[in-house]
DNA sequence: GCCAACGTTGGC
DNA sequence: GCCAACGTTGGC
């Protein structure tokens, strides 16, 4: 799950009550679809950083709530609204992810790009836009093996 | 249903 | 700040 370490990073995952905070913000179909109906408690995400000086895999979340309404967008003062979701029938869903730990360095995006094991990862196929992807299990072990 | 115009993401 | 690569919108 990607993040803009300016408007939210991992520091503020960690300080939030309970270490865990709502997704919100989401406004693309595929990201939603993936937390709608695919991310279960317990699932873990990498923390990735975008948008910074160091883009990069930053830390470990867990999901602790799984896909319902992204309440923002039902609000017209808040920058995520989006008239077309209706309470009754809402367009765009969030999970709620707990804090589980930092990396002890920051995986960033260049070194990814530099495994071949990870030429299938959708973070380093060009020209990626989705702020959540999948990880394979196997990605998943080889990335936390380079830390 | 096509596709041009426009907006956004995000690395660099 | 630039711009490639997408996604979305809306006229036709």
């Amino acid at each position: 799950m990607k993040s803009e370490p300016n408007e939210f990073g991992i520091d503020d995952l960690i300080n939030k009550s309970g270490q865990t905070e709502h997704w919100d913000g989401v406004r693309n179909y595929q990201a939603r679809n993936m937390m709608r109906d695919q991310m279960k408690c317990g699932d873990r995400v990498f923390f990735y950083h975008s948008n910074c000086d160091e883009p990069g895999i930053v830390g470990i979340a867990e999901v602790v709530r799984e896909g319902y309404p992204d309440f923002l967008a039902f609000d017209p003062a808040d920058k995520h609204f989006d008239p077309k979701s209706k309470p009754e029938q809402p367009r765009w869903f969030m999970v709620d992810v707990k804090f589980v730990k930092k990396l002890t360095r920051t995986l960033t995006l260049k070194e990814l790009k530099q495994h071949a094991e990870l030429q299938d990862l959708a973070l380093v196929r060009r020209g990626n836009r989705l702020s959540i992807m999948p990880v394979s299990e196997p990605q998943w072990d080889f990335i936390l093996s380079l830390e």
